[in-house]
DNA sequence: CTCCCGATAT
DNA sequence: ATATCAGGAG
């Protein structure tokens, strides 16, 4: 079995395993969902969901957002960790959103204060359906350990992943192998016993003789 | 490259 | 104690 085809195995696998819908805290309205992705960068989704709750209660649009005192919106996120720069970020993003509606480009949503290219990607693929390989570091990880790349750059790893996967397939491909890294194939310590990916995994052997070392 | 920063697992 | 988490700005 070629590279490619491995690919097609290991998408298909990850894909039927996983929900169909894998979208942060089932929030449809586009500036909300762009405000709890910012709100995600390095915490959990459990945070997130509860943060996320208290803000939209207290603050449902960007036109009450954009009046928002900086120091409440610190108090309400505070548990996201990184508090100063999300509120700043959050306030700022509302205020220029105000005279017009969310972009739907890489090239304008990168332009919005706190929005680089993962949280532009998440935009781009959960709201407007347009597809993005999101190389963070739980897919990378992933991809390295089955062997489908042979880097750790973010920009070569998304060139390789987009040879090996047609162009429709590929924000899906982002979201079910983001997922696999959080509850299966963790930094530490993966769950190699029971994976479904076992008999696709170039890595496998070598986890299951480290961890039967203890 | 450094800084921002709390929650969680080990 | 330490590493890690759907990052982004200066």
């Amino acid at each position: 079995m070629n590279k490619k085809q491995r690919m097609q195995e290991i998408f298909s696998t990850l894909d039927t395993l996983l929900p169909q819908t894998i979208q942060f805290l089932e929030q449809r309205d586009p500036f909300r969902f762009l405000i709890s992705v910012i709100l995600s960068a390095q915490t959990t989704d459990r945070i997130v969901n509860v943060v996320a709750k208290e803000l939209f209660a207290k603050y449902p649009d960007k036109q009450t957002l954009a009046q928002a005192s900086s120091e409440d919106v610190e108090s309400i996120i505070y548990p996201t960790g990184y508090y100063r720069n999300k509120a700043k970020h959050i306030i700022a993003c509302s205020e220029a959103l105000l005279d017009c509606d969310l972009p739907d480009t890489m090239e304008e949503l990168v332009k919005l204060p706190g929005v680089g290219r993962k949280t532009a990607s998440c935009v781009l693929g959960d709201i407007y359906g347009k597809c993005a390989i999101i190389v963070d570091t739980h897919f990378s990880r992933v991809v390295n350990r089955l062997g489908l790349v042979d880097t750790k750059d973010p920009e070569k790893v998304e060139k390789q992943i987009a040879v090996l996967l047609d162009d429709p397939k590929q924000y899906r491909f982002s979201m079910t192998a983001n997922l696999f890294g959080r509850t299966v194939c963790h930094a530490k310590k993966p769950e190699c016993e029971n994976c479904p990916l076992s008999s696709l995994c170039p890595s496998r052997d070598a986890f299951l003789k480290a961890r039967s070392k203890g």
